[in-house]
DNA sequence: CTGTCGTACTACGGCTGTCGTAGTAGAATA
DNA sequence: TATTCTACTACGACAGCCGTAGTACGACAG
């Protein structure tokens, strides 16, 4: 049974937290769920690969985060919000992945004998 | 303008090469072009990827080496040519894609707004 | 009342693949 | 005579993913 690829969606990890902030402000647990729920079980993203891309987020901007004055679970719960340039970033990854699909289907056989 | 995204070639870059081997042994400076030619302009491989990504695929039995005895371009062209284990990592990796794809584009919109 | 499960993180270090830089070497072209 | 093309090799840096482990609280089962 094939798996995802970890190595593609290394470029796509960022894209993918940032398309689910787009609803509004979220926090690390339950963003994991979305993803998980959202990818069909076929995707399950690490707790530490998310969690350093929203440190790296927020240091390049993409995403703010406030912290709730509730615990939750033993933790405040960190929530990010999406910033404009985020979405701009997004945007442009939308549109990054439209050139690399096709240039990797180029090599790419569906199906046929190889 | 946008670019090919190289985080998402990077799990990749195995698989184009490999397709290309398919058609008969080839070596690097040639590999390099067809690349290039094939994706129309928009992905050119580094040659420090390609060739460690020869040597990458040699060691895990994915391609054989063999040297020409006449000289090109003031060195020994050293030629590769994809093995039956080649072959099937190959079919794994496009069936890999399709899941793969799948699943990003859950997250990705298309045209619409953001 | 003790242990496990779920929630919600943080820290640290290793690994892999890509990439920049640089060097070698001969033939061909200007 | 110098640049370009061919055809590599070596070295080291870096980014992002991942395994492992630890902290901390509530809820629920036995």
């Amino acid at each position: 049974m094939a798996e995802i690829s970890s190595d593609v969606i290394r470029g796509y990890n960022d894209t993918i937290i940032l398309y689910l902030l787009l609803d509004g402000p979220s926090y690390g647990y339950e963003i994991s769920k979305r993803i998980r729920t959202g990818a069909e079980e076929k995707y399950i993203i690490k707790e530490t690969t998310l969690y350093s891309a929203f440190t790296r987020m927020e240091k390049n901007g993409y995403i703010e985060s406030f912290t709730d004055e509730v615990m939750s679970g033993g933790k405040k719960r960190t929530y990010y919000r999406i910033t404009d340039s985020g979405r701009e970033y997004y945007k442009a990854k939308c549109e990054e992945w439209q050139l690399t699909k096709e240039v990797i289907e180029k090599f790419i056989v569906k199906q046929g004998e190889v």
